[in-house]
DNA sequence: TAACTTTTTTACCATTTGGTAAAGACACGA
DNA sequence: TCGTGTCTTTACCAAATGGTAAAAAAGTTA
């Protein structure tokens, strides 16, 4: 009769599942950011989220579980900023904010970032599904977009896919490589530094 | 009286220690660069080298000692193009030379450039030190280069630190994550469209 | 409060992992 | 070919790791 929380089946999560299944996954994505899935411990993960290993063991079927759980969450809000590129709007104004979106993300979810970022550097073993079904369908749609502004003369020609892979290479390093960062730029206030910049960048870049 | 090949004392490598060495080293980069330096484990770099476990102990103090061995080689090769950028050089064309040295590092040299984004990733645990010591300072000086170029009305007015990001990241995107631009460019020949591409867009920003 | 369910802890287990000891195989100069 | 030092293998080990069983504790509800 009893059911695992984890199950899909079972009803409503009570408010301590919904609390510690928030918990291990905060920590989850602590720990997998840091170290990659391989790299990371149940027991580190477990010590993160201040519960016990086999309490994180009853509320996820197993590390995999976890990890999978997070890449799935995941997923949604990273395809957000692209999704969100109108086809009506003034193109150079919709891709400018596109890269401010982009470069948010990166100084308020740089754990997200680097998580995404670990799978992607590994080979991308449990997330490739999800780049095809997911990501690609977007990319082809949004690159078809692009196109299409050039094609209308209001953007200067570039090979949309390129273009789109720089405006997530640039601000994603600011998450990814924070270590490098932080040695080579030690003050504070580098994201300004980095919208202004890279604003300059795409739009010398695009500009008709 | 006899002493370990890693010894630094030992007088001469003999043929044997310096192909088993090399061996190892290829073999490492291989795994340490997919799994990161906690993924990767010693068996999987035997297995890779063709050696048994106790056999890769012999040349190497242990896993860590691997590791660094390849961190301390990388960062000497992955420092020469900026270093190669001549102050006498006509700017434009030093940068845009620098951005192609740095392309074909990516796509001569994928393993070397996601073992050092695994380690900046992690937080760049056992690499801190050579960026402070090693990094930092051409950065700095290179920094300076760029700054002086642009108050000579060579470049245009850009923060130059943040223009050497977008050029490592960039560049560097392509080889770190190559199973996600895989699936989004499935044909070959990517580098030369990123080529291409690339200089268009430093171009159209630096022309003064 | 009594009965029942949900959550947590304690005590394990099998496998994997980095690493070692020591005997055996090999190379090579005298 | 013999002996000496170099290299490789076999057989281990202690610690760490993902995971489980089952009892104890804590909530929940009638």
């Amino acid at each position: 009769m009893s059911e695992t929380p984890a199950d899909e089946k079972s009803r409503k999560p009570s408010r301590i599942q919904l609390k510690n299944r928030g918990l291990i996954l905060d920590a989850a994505l602590e720990v997998f950011s840091q170290h990659g899935y391989r790299g990371a411990t149940l027991d580190q993960i477990a010590a993160q989220a201040g519960l016990s290993k086999p309490n994180i063991l009853y509320y996820f079927g197993g590390k995999e579980d976890i990890h999978v759980t997070l890449l799935n969450q995941l997923m949604e809000n990273w395809l957000d900023p692209l999704k969100a590129m109108d086809p009506n709007g003034e193109p150079l104004e919709e891709l400018c904010s596109y890269i401010h979106r982009k470069i948010e993300m990166s100084r308020a979810y740089p754990r997200e970032s680097r998580l995404f970022a670990n799978e992607i550097l590994q080979g991308a073993p449990r997330m490739k599904p999800h780049l095809e079904s997911g990501l690609k369908p977007l990319f082809d749609e949004k690159c078809a977009l692009l196109q299409r502004w050039m094609d209308e003369g209001r953007l200067a020609e570039v090979d949309p896919r390129h273009l789109i892979f720089s405006i997530w290479s640039t601000t994603q390093h600011y998450a990814d490589f924070d270590a490098q960062v932080r040695v080579l730029i030690p003050e504070s206030g580098v994201y300004d530094g980095a919208q202004t910049y890279l604003e300059t960048l795409f739009c010398k870049l695009l500009k008709p």
